[in-house]
DNA sequence: GTCTATACTAGGATAGAC
DNA sequence: GTCTATCCTAGTATAGAC
């Protein structure tokens, strides 16, 4: 799967020093990703990936099997890439930061990769429900870890008594989740919110809602 | 756009008496809503559809001059069915129902329509990002006005001091709506939660959210 | 490695019988 | 109105030059 590493020179710094045809994988990867965040599986066509790659269509076959093979590369990374940049932000955080903490630190940084940060994160969310079953089964299996990532730190905040332990996890991590996940249908970067203010609201909905009692 | 109405016979009691064919055409947009609703705009395939409705692929332009207007009118229909189900909701509740409770009852309607109820609702919210530009235009002057809808609930419950006029309503109905329009992707109707206790939560997250004071 | 050219196939659309 | 048969286009994939 991974391609070999072969040691170029002394001159390159990087353990794993991008060949230019590694460079040029890549960039045909970023392209997909680009096609699928915007169009969903069914609608990437190979044809725009590769404009999108400044290349051409039939060029695609010398890096990747196939369509399938490309897009399912795309799908794996973008788990990857969520999961390692939620994991980045805790362990950033300060080492006394309570279960509610962390937790909110990683809906925000989920909020954020979605929303403009990463193509890839996206074209998963695009599309997980519309990929042939098997390949969704596979990259399926490290999904679920980053949704038991998230229901641990739930429970987490549960048992130190920040959060209702009443309340049912599945449910409430799919709506914080499915909120996040929808963000990008309607978030424009121009429009009056910041990404910020919309994470603000949406850790202020998980803690404490925005009903007021009767003045 | 409507078919004529041609009274059949005074033993029919419907106003419009749906023809047979009338019968089929609708069959053939039912199946083209549940396609749409599992598979996405790129996704539907005319033979499906077909397969769907019981009949062939080349059948379907009796009734539809193309695939493109098959697909709208079942988005358009979509957007009808929401609001119609979201007025008649508020229009059932006592007349003495505070804003906050009519916001509640029409989020409510909205996820049930969403999660069980409506293939049409369920096609509009897959479609809607995926579909052609000039289609989701015309589509879209309705589904703003059900956007708006909601906003004027919103609206309503702050002057009524019964949410907090602070919050960014914008924001905010976006990420209830989708928080609700994600549920599709991972309800299972098997699964432990019921609709009901799901939109409980949802309520729940808009009014006081789940966090507790330090025990 | 990337290009151009082309084979192949799926799926939207049409024609004409019934 | 619905069917069968077929046309046509778009898009995936391959071959072979460079």
């Amino acid at each position: 799967m991974a391609a070999t590493i072969a040691q170029r020179s002394p001159r390159q710094k990087r353990l794993q020093p991008p060949s230019r045809g590694e460079l040029k994988r890549k960039q045909i990867l970023d392209a997909a990703a680009k096609i699928l965040a915007r169009r969903g599986y069914a609608g990437t066509m190979l044809s725009e990936v590769a404009e999108e790659a400044g290349t051409q269509p039939g060029s695609l076959y010398y890096h990747f099997a196939s369509r399938e093979e490309l897009i399912e590369e795309v799908l794996h990374e973008g788990v990857a890439l969520s999961f390692a940049r939620a994991r980045g932000v805790l362990d950033a955080l300060p080492s006394d930061s309570s279960a509610l903490q962390r937790l909110e630190a990683a809906l925000r940084a989920h909020l954020k990769f979605q929303l403009v940060e990463s193509d890839y994160a996206r074209a998963v969310v695009r599309s997980m429900g519309q990929c042939p079953e098997d390949m969704w089964k596979r990259v399926n299996e490290k999904f679920r870890a980053y949704g038991k990532f998230f229901d641990t730190l739930i429970a987490a905040a549960m048992k130190a008594k920040q959060l209702d332990p009443q309340v049912d996890r599945s449910a409430l991590r799919m709506l914080l989740i499915g909120a996040a996940n929808w963000a990008p249908e309607w978030y424009r970067a121009d429009a009056s919110s910041t990404v910020e203010e919309i994470s603000d609201l949406l850790v202020r909905l998980l803690l404490r809602g925005v009903g007021q009692l009767e003045s």
